[in-house]
DNA sequence: ATGAAAGCGCTAACAT
DNA sequence: ATGTTAGCGCTTTCAT
């Protein structure tokens, strides 16, 4: 961490132009025929002094900054940590860093963000997209940004996404509780039109349709005081004296174990959407529908790399499958 | 986001020298004794055609980046995720992001990371050091590189620091629980040097000597498998018939939750480090020591951007109290 | 096969 | 009070 060494100064220790230097750091000596004698030389001294590129002037010359944008819903929900936690990892291994942010499902905070991290010249986006967003993405694209959206997507926009297979997973939930003997099984979710909102929905009911049961559907408003959505779950549970739950997702269900809590109830039969440490460990262990993490950052950073690099020209939609984790909370004979 | 602008298309509008352009632009108007007329007159245009100046250019220019690393322990723990969201709320607040990594307690990836984040030229660093960093902290304070640490600190290099009272809250603790009437109270630590750890262990050693009690002391190693730490804590505690214990991370009193569920035994008595949803809704719930993350938060930006632009000078070395929160894991009367 | 030099967009010293 | 211009460190075109 001594003085910055320029890329001047490697081409005066070795008596040669920085036009060379600058053209074997870039992997460009075989193309431009330099000698391989020449070409070890340089890389033996580069690394020996220790020189590396300033990476401002490097992306001012280039238009590249080898930084990639994470735009998430919820840095601390433990959903999003893990994957992004997977997504460093890959990025700092292909040389890219990554800036990331949460924008709270909030549509103006949201748009704020993108255009931050757009004048940054961020070389890409990975996005858990919030609604309204249709426009803002439409023109991220028309300037030709790479981008790709996951947990959900943008009905209205031809965009790349990695998603799971949300109408599945909720209906191999509900199947699985009524399979069970449950009778009267609820849906907890979100007042939301998110992709995959509206098809966990959807899931649950296919499920409810294939036994010819009745829907019981309560949504809560996501920025509502906790107190108020616990309070609001506990009384859609028992007005409706449901027997099974099924929560969309991992913090709607905790809302729902705090109910219990609070309000000291049976807990009912229940499956949540994402694995969450607590859920292992609840005494009944949580049955969930859980997301396939280490996949869908891996297609992420796969996918998003590759469109930059200008590989895949043609639209990557993913949607890998969920997998419904049956523990202890969703058996009959444990109630 | 249309075809960029460039502070020249600015100063040709209006029919005035980039020069004049820039000074307004960097608030230097008024010591340039530019007139306000003028001064507007910019402003006026800059926003009207959405001018945003370029950022590369600018950095490569100034040398200053406006972006902050945070290197935490573990981006996936709640503790640290729930710190990162905060810090990031308050960094793009003052104009700044964050690129962060996560460092896993290893001291050769540490040193990469740091290293990485240095050829970035980021304008501060945020860390949770893991052993073996003085050289290269040191290093980079002879660099003149802002730099604050928290969680823990490095005993033999003087830098900034923002922590919590770790030995008062292990003592908080032990003295809790001991005072209840536990009579057989362990800790389980980890093999680890850091100062967190030290202070926790010192502070349960306070606890038991004041009692006059014998001190039983498990160390894990942080990198064995799960099934592993989950089986030797399980032994301490049979082993030793403990009707108590402190655990010094939230992820040790996870694993003795674990053990718990796996081999089926009777909860000890028990309070955690570190506050975590799951705490709060098992079954009992959990007696912790929580660190005050707000404030942490807090203290860590406004330290750093004081350091950055040169105000405080002076160490700044914060110790925050912990908070015991009781619940019923703790209390001899649940037992 | 290698070198000279322009230029990425900005800031700020210097000139007026 | 405002303009001219060098230069931040690199890549890449053009010339040889």
């Amino acid at each position: 961490m001594k003085k910055r060494i320029l890329i001047s100064d490697i081409a005066k220790d070795l008596g040669i132009s920085v036009t060379t230097v600058s053209f074997i750091l870039n992997d460009k000596a075989k193309e431009k025929r330099i000698s391989d004698g020449l070409t070890k030389r340089v890389l033996d001294h580069v690394k020996k002094v220790g020189y590396k590129p300033n990476q401002l002037a490097k992306s001012l010359r280039t238009g590249k900054t080898k930084i990639l944008g994470l735009l998430v819903e919820d840095i601390s929900n433990p959903f999003f940590s893990n994957i992004a936690k997977l997504i460093e990892g890959k990025a700092y291994a292909s040389g890219y860093h990554i800036i990331y942010c949460s924008m709270d499902n909030d549509e103006t905070k949201s748009k704020e963000l993108i255009q931050m991290f757009y004048d940054r010249q961020i070389d890409g986006f990975i996005i858990t997209p919030s609604e309204g967003l249709d426009e803002t993405i439409t023109q991220l694209q028309q300037n030709n940004v790479s981008l790709i959206l996951f947990d959900r997507y943008l009905a209205n926009v031809e965009t790349n996404y990695v998603i799971t297979d949300n109408f599945k997973g909720a209906y191999d939930a509900t199947d699985h509780l009524i399979g069970q003997g449950f009778k009267r099984v609820g849906f907890v979710s979100l007042y939301s039109d998110q992709t995959q909102m509206r098809d966990r929905l959807e899931g649950y009911m296919k499920g409810i349709d294939k036994y010819k049961k009745q829907a019981f559907i309560k949504k809560v408003q996501q920025d509502a005081p906790e107190e108020e959505r616990v309070r609001e779950i506990d009384e859609f549970i028992e007005d409706n004296r449901l027997d099974a739950v099924v929560f969309a997702t991992n913090y709607l269900a905790i809302d729902g174990l705090k109910a219990v809590k609070i309000y000291q109830r049976k807990l009912p039969a229940m499956v949540a959407f994402d694995d969450h440490t607590l859920f292992k460990l609840y005494e009944p262990s949580i049955t969930v529908v859980s997301q396939p993490i280490a996949e869908i950052a891996d297609e992420l950073i796969t996918a998003l790399l590759g469109q930059i690099q200008g590989k895949n020209k043609k639209l990557k939609q993913v949607v890998l499958p969920c997998e419904l984790k049956v523990r202890e909370s969703s058996l009959i004979s444990a109630n």
